[in-house]
DNA sequence: CAGAAGCCGTGACATATATCACAGCAGGGA
DNA sequence: TCCCTGCTGTGATATATGTCACGGCTTCTG
C-alpha cells in the first residue's frame, strides 16, 4: 500500500521523512467500532489516522467512558507520538467510529524523528498543542455547565467533526459517553426537539440549530 | 540578577541556550495573589517558574474559575511556550500563590529556540505531555467523581505539591477553585474531619490521611 | 409466528448539590 | 469600646441528575 495518496494530508512534511514514514509505517485497516488502543495497553506504535474517524476516550477503572475528542484524518494520538522504549501504557482509549485506515509506525523510529526532522516535531508540538486546547474545552464543558449544554457541545461537535446533520447515535451510546443515564439524555432530547433544536429520527438525530 | 542559581532546575539545557536565557530573559517578581497572566490577554512572553508557586485556572465568561493544576520552581506555562508573533489570547489564568520568582522570555526568542536548540523542544514537548496527563486526572475528578471525591483529590495534589500537611486554605477559596459553593465544602469538611481524614484548623486544615 | 434483544419514553423516587437565610466568631480599625 | 469585614456552620428548601420499574416498539432469528 502507499502512502502517496495521502500526500494532501502533510502538506508540511518534508521528502526525506516522507519516506521513511512510508518505509517505517504499515497501512492498517479498521473495522467500525473495532478498539484501536486499550486504557493500560502498552504503546508501541505511533498511529496517525489516514480515512475514517476515530474517537478517543478516558476511561474510569469500573470501565466507564467518557468522550474527549475525534481523531479526523491527519491527526495522530497525541500519546502516542511521544514515547520512548520504555513503552508507557495508554491514559486513553481509541476507537474506529467509522472504518478507517491508519498508519502505524513503531516508536522505536518516532523517537528519532523528533532529533532529526524539524517539522516531525513541528507536527508532535502543533499535535499537543491542539488536543491540549480540545481538553481545555471539555473541562468547560463538564465544569461550569449542566447536562443540558453539555449536551448541545457534545452534538455540536459530532456535527462539527463529522461534516453532517444526521448523526446516528442512540442516547444509550450518548450516555455513556457523557457519563450520564440513558433516561435523563432522552429527556433532555425531548426538551431539545420541542425548543426545535433537534429532530428525533428513527435511528439517529437530525440537528436543525445548534 | 543571575540565572545561574537555578542552574539545578534545568540541569539538561546545554550551555548556549542557559546563556540566551540568562541574556533574552527577565528575572520578574511576584507577590502573592498576583494574576501573571489572564484569560484572553495576548500572550508576548513564555513564563518559567523559579521561586514559588503559580496556580492555573480556567475560567469561564461568568468570571467562575476553575483550578487545573500547579507550575513549580523549573515549569513553564505549556501554553505560552508555544507561541509566534501572532500572540495568541491566553486560555488560562496564572496566579502567583506565594511570593514567586519568574523568567520572562519574549515569544520571539523562544520561536528561534524550538529549531536551534534540541534540549529546548525537549523541554516544551515534555512540559506539554505532563500538562497534557494532569488534565486527563483533572478531567476523572469531575467525569466520573462526586464533590466528596473531587475534595479529596483537590487536597491531596495540594498537599503534594506544597510538601505540607498544612494547607492555608479557606473553604472560599477551595468552592471557588472547584466550582462548587462554600456551604457545600463546609458540610464536605466536617465529614472528612469526622472520618479522621483531616483536622480543622482556626486558619487551614491539616491533613491526617488521605 | 414466537420469542429474544435492543432501543426508547415515562412516571415515581432517591440522592447530590446548589441556594437562601441566618447566626456566631475572630480580627482590624476608628 | 463598637462596628465592619470575612470567615464559618447549619437548617430549610429547590433543582439537577441518577435510578428503578415498567411497557411499547422495532428487528432479528429460529
Amino acid at each position: 500500500m502507499n502512502l502517496d495518496q495521502y500526500r494532501h494530508l502533510f502538506p508540511e512534511l518534508e521528502e526525506p521523512l516522507r519516506r521513511e514514514l512510508q518505509e517505517k509505517g504499515r497501512i492498517v485497516e479498521a473495522k467500525t467500532g473495532q478498539v484501536l488502543l486499550q486504557t493500560g495497553q502498552n504503546i508501541r506504535n505511533t498511529i496517525i489516522v489516514l480515512e475514517g474517524l476515530v474517537k478517543l476516550f478516558r476511561e474510569d477503572d469500573q470501565g466507564d467512558e467518557f468522550f474527549m475528542y475525534h481523531l479526523e484524518p491527519g491527526d495522530g494520538c497525541a500519546l502516542s507520538l511521544i514515547c520512548d522504549r520504555s513503552h508507557h501504557a495508554s491514559a486513553v482509549t481509541a476507537k474506529a467510529v467509522t472504518d478507517a485506515i491508519l498508519l502505524v509506525v513503531p516508536v522505536e523510529h518516532t523517537e528519532n524523528w523528533m532529533r532529526q526532522y524539524r517539522t516531525w516535531y513541528h507536527f508532535v508540538v502543533g499535535t499537543y498543542r491542539k488536543r491540549y486546547l480540545e481538553l481545555l474545552e471539555t473541562i468547560d464543558s463538564i465544569a461550569f455547565h449542566n447536562m443540558d449544554e453539555r449536551l448541545e457541545f457534545y452534538l455540536r461537535r459530532h456535527r462539527d467533526t463529522l461534516g453532517t446533520n444526521v448523526l446516528q447515535l442512540t442516547n444509550t451510546e450518548i450516555a455513556q459517553e457523557l457519563n450520564s443515564s440513558r433516561e435523563v439524555i432522552s429527556r433532555l432530547m425531548k426538551k431539545l426537539s420541542e425548543a426545535g433544536k433537534v429532530r428525533l429520527l428513527k435511528n439517529g438525530i437530525e440537528i436543525l440549530r445548534l
